[in-house]
DNA sequence: ATCGATGCATGCAACGTTGCAATACTCATG
DNA sequence: CATGAGTATTGCAACGTTGCATGCATCGAT
């Protein structure tokens, strides 16, 4: 059935090293020898086996990207440009799904953890800084969307806080004066939704604009069945915010969702402004508003860290902070 | 850095053999022994190498997945379950994305073309019928949602036709009977497409209403922004429908999207009915009428095909056409 | 007391590949 | 004609694991 350079050796009239290096062409072969074993390969099918070349080479081609949700549209954006990325570099990409799992991030970081892979994409949820710093994992890591003040590994995100102190400067602009946060994860220890908030209370202050309690919403995840509820929360309590940033484009459809059931006009009522840049916040009545992470270069630049690392592992670079591009883009709920 | 039996055996000061007997569990081992082994272990922080135990094995405990696009909703939710299935069942997945090119889709059926793979599921947009039973995978392979007569591979669907019957009788039970279909896509060869087109013919057929050819628009994807274009052409058309019956849920979404730029009203204007009952469709405004298939059941099926004929490849059941369930879920686009 | 069964531990070989070092051959150069 | 440089090919060993056969005790049954 399947056949291995042995068999393709014998056919071809040569040595297994021969058909190796015309196989990996790793040395030069003469014309007249490499059409030989050419032949010999097209007639038995051969193709090399991976298990045995990675045992070998000490590597095997695949990365690894773990993400806490796949079925959640900005992962799965993000995860087919990963895919892409990966594979005009020749990498193959291992999904893991941590569902925000503690036990499971963690699992991943141990050495060993995360066995096959030559390196490791990660977007972590429930460990905090402390945790991750202190990771000792045996392939190259990169951290997404992390705050990770003196961390072992490379990180990839956008400027949480400047981000969003636009999208809360741009309600403010609007003339938006009662403005609610929906999105902070008291339980999650990632950190990215205190620096949204960092950004949105600093975008009130600069305005003058009073902190009000009761406008900062949390949530469990970041799904529009939460950001629904919240919206609810929020049109039930004792002063009804004319405006709303979600910390997620989900939370904000969510949101959005809500205020049409409940008859208010959007933005004239109540303005929403998102965060993530999702398919399906272009299509949605109406349009949202939202700030878009540019996710390409986010993709490019993971996979760029991991090379720079895998393919010099004696490369002792100090872990690099990158900062992503990221702009606001107004559509029709603000 | 990273430890290897012999070196766990040298510090438990027993055989490499007994070691692997303590890791693997393949012979008994005495308590004491099997307590310094372990001791050694968790000192060395030993894991075991994956490529070593694939090339012995044959085996790598890794299934591929393709599918034409991951960013996808539809696609990116079963892809979760599957993912979660899968580690279930200690596998891990590896995803390829094949964006409907016939030449990927090609490339990952020829032998050797999957890899490192134990098994593929696959849900092929560009090869037709013909090519797919022809094709000689290396390994065992599954195929989604895919008309495939007498094909080599188990088959996991709906029942398309039905579907597509159910969702257009459900509009015409409403009173509609300008009923258009949008997602007829010539360009594919998959069939889904025909089938769901069968069932909309079939249903206006036992109403005894006519066939419009300018009711049924083709589309070149089936996203957002085809929907949209499609319900544009419709409305600009000659007679305007007053129901649309769309084959996924991301075209009924830019359909629903353009009839709100356009001030229809949804549904009494127009009624829209989707397929795949996808998160967003639950959120939309108004929230989306849909033929709802069972995910769960697609990708647990799936597997327990592949893990029948990868567990035993001495297996020649014929191949198995399993079709799932699926209900119509009516919200507020109908 | 003998034998077979059982429990435990071990060494050897093999999975399919590639790095390394060695060899054989050709050819230009002094 | 000897030398060295370059090209083409080869055999051996090793990557880390597990299947198989074997060895040695111990134990219960006859």
């Amino acid at each position: 059935m399947s056949s291995r350079l042995k068999d393709v050796a014998a056919r071809a009239g040569v040595s297994v090293r021969t058909v190796s290096n015309v196989v990996s062409g790793a040395a030069p072969v003469a014309v007249e020898t490499r059409r030989r074993v050419q032949e010999a390969i097209d007639e038995l099918g051969y193709h090399p086996n991976l298990a045995a070349r990675s045992l070998r080479a000490g590597r095997t081609g695949i990365i690894g990207l773990a993400i806490p949700e796949l079925h959640s549209p900005y992962f799965s954006e993000l995860a087919g440009l990963l895919v892409d990325e990966a594979r005009r570099r020749s990498w193959t990409v291992l999904i893991d799904q941590t569902h925000g799992d503690a036990e499971a991030e963690r699992r991943l970081l141990t050495p060993g953890g995360g066995r096959v892979v030559d390196g490791l994409i990660i977007s972590p949820w429930a460990l905090d800084p402390a945790e991750l710093a202190a990771a000792q994992p045996s392939v190259p890591l990169v951290l997404l969307g992390e705050r990770h003040p003196n961390g072992a590994a490379d990180r990839v995100a956008v400027d949480n806080v400047t981000a969003a102190d636009e999208a809360t400067s741009h309600l403010i602009g609007l003339g938006r004066r009662r403005i609610a946060a929906i999105g902070t994860q008291p339980h999650l220890r990632n950190g990215t939704a205190q620096l949204r908030t960092e950004g949105y209370l600093r975008a009130l202050d600069r305005a003058g604009l009073l902190h009000d309690q009761d406008f900062q919403r949390s949530v469990r995840a970041l799904h529009r069945a939460d950001g629904a509820r919240a919206m609810d929360e929020l049109l039930d309590g004792p002063a009804s915010p004319d405006a709303v940033f979600a910390f997620s484009d989900e939370l904000a459809l969510g949101a959005l969702h809500t205020a049409h059931q409940r008859g208010l006009r959007v933005p004239e009522d109540i303005a929403i402004v998102g965060f993530d840049d999702i398919e399906d916040g272009r299509y949605s009545n109406p349009p949202l508003t939202t700030v878009s992470p540019d996710k390409q270069q986010i993709a490019e630049r993971s996979l760029q860290c991991l090379a720079d690392r895998i393919y010099s592992p004696a490369n002792t670079t100090p872990p690099q902070e990158i900062t992503v591009p990221h702009r606001l883009v107004a559509r029709s709920t603000t």
